[in-house]
DNA sequence: GAATTTTTTCAGACTATTTTAAGACTATGG
DNA sequence: CCATAGTCTTAAAATAGTCTGAAAAAATTC
């Protein structure tokens, strides 16, 4: 996920741009509203944290001249509490939500998942493959008339499967995107989720499996 | 709460009539102005959200209309930005407030909360789920013979769950929305809520319930 | 201002998920 | 066929998330 952070105070900018690094965000910062408005106008953005009071032209501007071109991009607005007004909490400026200053990074992160789920719940659409429907909303796996819930990371195992349902995924990949590049899980653990899934397509009866192939991954497959 | 929705587009009034049936307002959709005059002037309406350029009776017209025939609803006019003028800037024409194309779903909702708020007689309408009613007038749920009354948030929680009959409510949404995203709550608080229902349900002998996805929220489910 | 209701807080119980670890199994090269 | 490294499976231990009852605090009502 790309993320633009127009922020003048460079203190707060970098503090902003550590915590959404930390979730593995892709950032970019910038420091007025000139270069805010450029950049948000290139469109590569799913979130563009905003200040009001920047340098050169203000966040409301910034927003404005935004959806004049026709960037629906989220905008998050950011605001001290001594300088809020109804344009801001009407959200009349054409930004999606504020947030006043100061805020924890918990609050920041719990906004920015809510814009990019807003703005992309229309992917939030189930999974199908072979005879198998991942609910993506409940968090559960369906077969024919049977079903059964997955844990947080069954779910994000099969996930990851079924983004490449031809291709293998390695343990390493697994690992990565479902542990965190900066845990300590061993190939095991995600052997262990590829036998609980196993055991769930067999309850299920489906006719999908997991295939291994030895040092190199798995692989979804059809019987 | 009735909304009249007068929108040429069909894309775009679908979408629209989706958002505001996941608020559970009772939606009516027009295409064209002559209809929109029709079915405004049955006077049964809390909100009416008029194009402006639409076939056989542009927006102005039709509120102009309205007006002439003491039909006092309010009016939200939507306008492309490239049609803005002073007309709709100024609300000369009667309506009540204007929004330009493309807005967010937010902003679309904040407007007609603002001007149904404005009216101030909002009709309450209860919600059905299951064996259950929520009388939104008395703050009261019947299941059968039985009823109890709510405290303000239980009620607030509940009617969030209601709002989503199918999808998923985080505890960070309940927080933000019956709470407010400026308070300390946390999430056992949210859990204490949770609970305070599911003992309530159980009371009333209801069969419906409040399942728990865990790491993602709460949802109603039928038993 | 006392009584009642509603909301918050807290701690311990409970439960699902996740990790760990050990032994069984299997493909592969020698 | 054997040795080996890689993989599978399972049980149990550890952890993290949730539930709930009771009591304190706050808000409302009478």
């Amino acid at each position: 996920m790309r993320v633009l952070i127009v922020e003048d105070e460079k203190r707060l900018a970098q503090a902003l741009g550590q915590i959404m690094e930390e979730q593995r965000y892709n950032v970019d910062m910038v420091y007025d509203g000139q270069d805010g408005l450029d950049y948000g106008l290139s469109g590569q953005y799913d979130v563009i944290v905003l200040d009001v009071m920047l340098p050169k032209m203000d966040g409301f501007s910034v927003v404005k001249k935004l959806r004049e071109n026709n960037i629906s991009v989220p905008v998050l607005m950011l605001t001290a509490r001594d300088e809020i007004s109804d344009k801001v909490t009407g959200l009349d400026c054409g930004a999606d939500d504020y947030m006043t200053k100061p805020f924890s990074p918990e609050e920041l992160l719990a906004r920015i998942r809510a814009l990019s789920r807003r703005q992309g719940d229309v992917v939030l659409e189930d999974i199908h493959w072979a005879d198998l429907t991942l609910k993506l909303s409940s968090r559960t796996l369906h077969c024919g008339a049977k079903s059964v819930s997955l844990g947080f990371k069954e779910f994000e195992v099969l996930k990851l499967l079924l983004a490449n349902p031809k291709g293998i995924v390695s343990k390493e990949e697994l690992i990565v995107k479902v542990w965190g590049s900066d845990s300590n899980a061993e190939d095991n653990n995600v052997e262990a989720y590829i036998s609980f899934l196993r055991k769930k397509f067999f309850y299920l009866g489906s006719r999908a499996g997991i295939g291994t192939v030895r040092k190199v991954g798995y692989h979804l497959e059809e019987n």
